[in-house]
DNA sequence: CAAATTACGTAACATAAGATACAGCGCTCC
DNA sequence: GGAGCGCTGTATCTTATGTTACGTAATTTG
């Protein structure tokens, strides 16, 4: 199978006339650019004609000259976009300025929380969330609860019985009732950790429920109660902390847990478009 | 000294009347493609005419449209040359299994992300945030409404009037009432866009309420309308897109005016403290 | 609130780009 | 060594691209 245009030319390459070879020749040398421009620089890039060129691009299965530049500028774009073989100028002094030292932060924070976290630890996670016993309930903090309603907005798609917990204190609190061994519960929780959510906490664990705990590195209290624990690193260049990195876990757990239920997943998510 | 015509356009992004800055953050967010094409493909997917285009590039110090295409081939040609910096850590092997993927990508992302956003942009933005001539308002997708919130949370401690609009549409449809010129939206709008995000930007922007917007790279339509138009790349191996770029600018973003209203707003911090 | 200025888009224009027809040259094969 | 075939370039044509002029709308300033 021949992907890019570049395997296209080094395939047919051989079987092509002295000109277009030299025109194939000369968009290889400096890929993909010669291609980009106007016929005529192209020719006398290459040294021939125009025809030579237009021939060229012919033989390769395009119906014209256009056709060709935009599929160049296709696999440019899809280039650009991949990490893969990007040049990436990290060590741009451009951007030198007020953000760096966040965005810096933030990376660091990720690589470090996840340094400390295994596959396993994230497999089982995900087992449990996927298997489908009971019911899933989230919650979480002052600032943590919007990662809560991310990751429930998730789940609950691609399963059913999935709960996001929001409101007054004491609406979660009447809501215990229907807990039990076979429920997960994944709290979000950083400093400064809430009382409120310690003793809810407390309360599901004694009625047997699972805790998946996101928290920083100083873990909060709930961690005593929890299952599973996350801790993500939170430190920045900022008055707040960062909920970054608990952010790219629950998105890497969200995409984990699709990818267990993708059979019984993909059908719901079939169902669930047809009932828009 | 500015080098890269990326830098000259966002030096120069803040003197620019609506539709060329429009068609600047158009060629910004999926930098340098767009400007590779023709005029009239530039300016349909920026949404203005083709003299805009052709105004925006003689804005540049560029003679005429041709001249301005060189020159972004002869940078991507540089780039393309210089094998440099890639594969920051991507020779970490400790942990191959199938975190590491979705790790390198949100990476990844969040650095692209942040190459094609400049200090003064982000500047900008925090100062029309932290400026309390007006009301700011939030409001996302079923996918990055948490974001709003997220931001909301920060935000509504440092400062007064900052409101999360949510639940059903008719709600906050009617709050458009209170919205004016010297209002700030602040909207997240990924793919899938969302019909009843565009609806409510575009009435909202009738009203003249300066509208900042948090999307993809393909840019949502409410782009349009938009006066700040932030573009983080949200793609993973994942079924489904990351946020985690736009999270890290939200939270870049709360840093910033949370500096800039520092001496306002610790007093107001510790004042919410003494309430407690 | 009114006037002046600036910005924007529509439409017509000129130019440069890609496409084609044809003739010359070189190469191969008989 | 000659005839046939194929490749290449010159010159011409057509298309569509970039450019410009002008009228209208929006925005700013007094």
């Amino acid at each position: 199978m021949i992907s890019s245009i570049a395997e296209l030319i080094s395939d047919r390459i051989g079987t092509m006339p002295a000109g277009e070879r030299r025109a194939a020749q000369t968009l290889i040398a400096n890929y993909p650019l010669t291609g980009l421009k106007t016929v005529a620089e192209f020719s006398t890039a290459a040294g021939v004609s125009s025809p030579t060129i237009l021939r060229f691009v012919a033989r390769l299965g395009f119906q014209n000259y256009p056709e060709f530049q935009s599929a160049l500028q296709d696999e440019l774009a899809a280039q650009l976009q991949s990490p893969a073989s990007r040049t990436l100028n990290s060590a741009s002094p451009a951007n030198g300025g007020a953000v760096s030292p966040m965005l810096e932060a933030t990376l660091d924070n990720m690589r470090e929380t996840f340094r400390h976290l295994t596959d396993k630890q994230l497999a089982d996670i995900a087992a449990r969330l996927a298997e489908r016993r009971g019911k899933t309930f989230l919650i979480g903090g002052r600032f943590t609860d919007p990662l809560a309603r991310y990751m429930a907005a998730h789940l609950a798609i691609i399963q059913p019985d999935v709960y996001h917990l929001a409101g007054q204190e004491s609406i979660w609190r009447d809501r215990l009732i229907d807990m039990g061994k076979r429920d997960v519960l994944v709290i979000f929780d950083i400093r400064r950790y809430q009382e409120s959510l310690l003793r809810f906490a407390e309360k599901a664990h004694q009625r047997g429920v699972q805790i998946v705990l996101f928290t920083d590195q100083w873990l909060s209290p709930i961690a005593r109660f929890a299952r599973h624990v996350i801790a993500g690193r939170t430190a920045v260049p900022s008055a707040w902390d960062s909920s970054a990195a608990l952010f790219v876990v629950a998105e890497t757990l969200i995409g984990a847990v699709t990818r267990q239920l993708e059979a019984a997943g993909a059908k719901r998510i079939r169902d669930l478009e047809s009932l828009r």
